[in-house]
DNA sequence: ATAAACCGTGGACTATGGTCAACGGTCAAA
DNA sequence: TTTGACCGTTGACCATAGTCCACGGTTTAT
């Protein structure tokens, strides 16, 4: 698969896919023809693609990105230091789960107070 | 309350204050005083600033945070605009929930599949 | 075969969200 | 009163994350 189909499927420009790329964050990928110089993207980088721009959408930062990345790959030879990642990992995606869950109660709150308040309005008889 | 004050309040930098206070973010400040140019910010702006801040971890723009904030205003005239953006944003915000537990899930699946093998390993018999 | 669409590379460019330093002025404690 | 900590403004600076462009080469559909 060639950049251009990877990055539609992705959904991404192929830029960006190149930049992913060229920061270390996809694998997989090779150049196999010796007549030209076109890269072939395993079909593995799409998920990772998507991955990554959830996590970015989320507050992660590239870097953060990378990190997950290699500690998800299964033959990770520190099992020590990839279990404490991961629960680090893990405990900080909870925080934020719960920030979001007092953001929405908070927004919430307000729709309701101001949709109360309109519903008021309309049934108070004019003065 | 002056800038240094409130900065330390809501544990960010006397800049990141100016920053957000430049961009529209801030309410209540005024510079009461003819013989110094000292601004006062109201005690609202703390919880607005972490806010903002918890908002900025969670994939939100600078520019995101200004339109709820607008919108969490209770004096908001246009109510039927006010309800489709509060509305929208929830569902945004449940959105980003839905990825955080697949993340996460995703995360777990990992450490229990890397500390089964790690289980194993230890209790398999050397060869 | 030829035009249009693709590819890799390099470098410039952009927006966002901050931080830092320097200036002159102000405040507060010793 | 003086010294150190504070303040506002300005402008430079930085990292991040991405886009855009121009180049020459390649592929593909017609």
């Amino acid at each position: 698969m060639r950049i251009g189909l990877i990055a539609e499927k992705a959904g991404v420009s192929r830029d960006t896919v190149r930049l992913y790329e060229s920061m270390g964050l996809l694998t997989g990928i090779t150049q196999p023809y010796e007549y030209n110089n076109y890269k072939e993207y395993s079909e593995e980088n799409i998920e990772r693609i998507k991955i990554i721009r959830s996590m970015k959408t989320l507050g992660f930062s590239l870097k953060e990105c990378k990190e997950v990345i290699s500690n998800i790959q299964t033959d990770n030879f520190d099992k020590d230091y990839q279990m404490r990642f991961l629960n680090s990992k893990i405990d900080e995606i909870n925080q934020k789960i719960e920030e979001l869950v007092i953001l929405r109660d908070k927004l919430e709150g307000f729709r309701n107070f101001s949709c109360d308040k309109e519903v008021v309005n309309k049934i108070k008889p004019k003065e």
